[in-house]
Order: C-alpha cells, then structure tokens, then sequence
DNA sequence: CTCTATGCAAAAACTTTGCAGGGAT
DNA sequence: ATCCCTGCAAAGTTTTTGCATAGAG
C-alpha cells in the first residue's frame, strides 16, 4: 500500500517527519517499537510520539505493549495477531483467519499471550 | 478457588504480603492495576510489584497492559479474553468459548483492542 | 545462622508536555 | 495572519532496584 493511500481521508498533513515513518513501518512485516527504529529517523523522539499517537487516533496504526514492556505498532491493514511470548519474548505475527467475533464490537488487533514452542520445549 | 491452592506446588512463600495482594485478586471479576487496589493495600508499592511479578513467572497471575497505559492483573484461572476499547480504554471480559488454538503454544491470556459498542455509537 | 521478604528512597525506562521558532496555506 | 508542526528540554508516570532491616525456619 501506498503512503498516500495511507492517509487517505484522515485528518492529517503528511509532513515530512510522517511520511518517514510511515514508510518504516510500511515496508516492515513485523510490529516495530520506537527503539527499533530510532536511529533511522532523523526526528526527536517527541515528534515520533505524538505522530504515532495522531496515527492511532486516525486508525492508521495500532499498537500494542509486548513482554519487554515496550510498544510496538503496525499499519492497521490486513488485521492479524499477535503471539507474545511471556518467556522470551517474542512476537509472532499470526496470519491465520481469526473467526473471533464480538456482536457491535469493531476489533482492530488481537494480541495473545502465552509461552511459544520454542520455551515448551526447553 | 482458596489462596492455599493458588500457590500449590509453586516455588513461594504464602507471606502475610503476598496473601493479601492474591486474596484481593481471587476476589474481583475483573482485572485490577496497582492503581486500583494501592489504598486498600498496606504494603509498599516495591512489594507490591516484586510480589506481583512472582506470581506472573510462577503463573499465577497474568498481566496486560490496557488503553490507560496502566498494566493490570487478574488470577490465572478460567481464561477468557479481554476486550479493550481504544476510546474510552473499557475494559470487558469476554466470557465465550475461545476457539483459538496455535498448535505447540500455550495460550494464557487474549487480549483484543477495538472499539466498543457504545464508542460505536456515538 | 541463613535465606528470603520488606520498606524506603532513589533511579530507571518510556512517553508526554511546554514553549518558542518555523513552515505552509 | 493563522494554524499546525517541530525540536529541545523538562516533567510525568509507572515500575524497578539498592540497601539496610526484619522475619521465618
């Protein structure tokens, strides 16, 4: 998906400091946490927080925390979950059809946690 | 369930501490924070914290950060899934038979973010 | 005795806010 | 001219850690 499309009817300008991040986070496959890609932004980190949470507030991104006590977020397209690993944590996208529905309730992310194969194993 | 079989065959102390913090969760329907429960607690908040974070490695206790940013609690038995309203940072359990099995995982807790009925209908 | 738990205070980690300057329309 | 965006620095919020004391077995 394109950046512009992105944005598409949202109630934002896509500035500069925007445009970057959305293109980090759209070129990525997994959910990204600030740390993860501060040193490819050439933005203060106040200016990451608030466009990450203008994003949230469009519906252009969701987020969730993980393990390490981090936020990672994600372009809210093509919804999935979330395995969050409470041993090593790890993420893991989860690709399969979630047939989880809740009447009058719009769900945007599903975030589960439990201990994956790898620890059950260990 | 009593606190005594909580820490059944867990690597704990049952301290006067820990008793407290398990008995206030065992007798809620619905997950707490520090937050929630800080007043009616006698212990320093350090206690509170290294307490509630043994219970999560002995899995006793599961957590989940909310909308709020706050992580909250809840006893580790009868799992069910958490909805979280991203407008107004509800909380709602949902009770229902969760169909969602990821083979060689072991799923402890679901946590699903959207936006609830009555943000819906506004 | 030894080992673990606790309180207090300080620190850490992550995120948000205030404010002044800049850019776009 | 107005409105929104940005950087910088400072503050805020929640959780964690260090250390000395207390308590249990």
């Amino acid at each position: 998906m394109n950046i512009e499309k992105l944005v598409d009817n949202k109630n934002l300008k896509l500035t500069t400091a925007r445009r970057a991040i959305l293109e980090i986070f759209n070129n990525s496959s997994k959910p990204l946490c600030y740390d993860d890609i501060k040193n490819s932004l050439s933005m203060d980190k106040a200016t990451f927080y608030r466009n990450i949470t203008k994003f949230e507030e469009e519906g252009i991104v969701n987020s969730f925390e993980s393990n390490d006590k981090k936020r990672y977020y994600e372009i809210q397209n093509n919804p999935h979950a979330h395995f969050i690993c409470t041993k090593c944590s790890a993420i893991e996208c989860i690709p399969e059809k979630m047939d989880f529905k809740i009447p009058n309730h719009k769900i945007d992310n599903i975030i589960i946690k439990g201990i994956c194969s790898n620890c059950l194993n260990k």
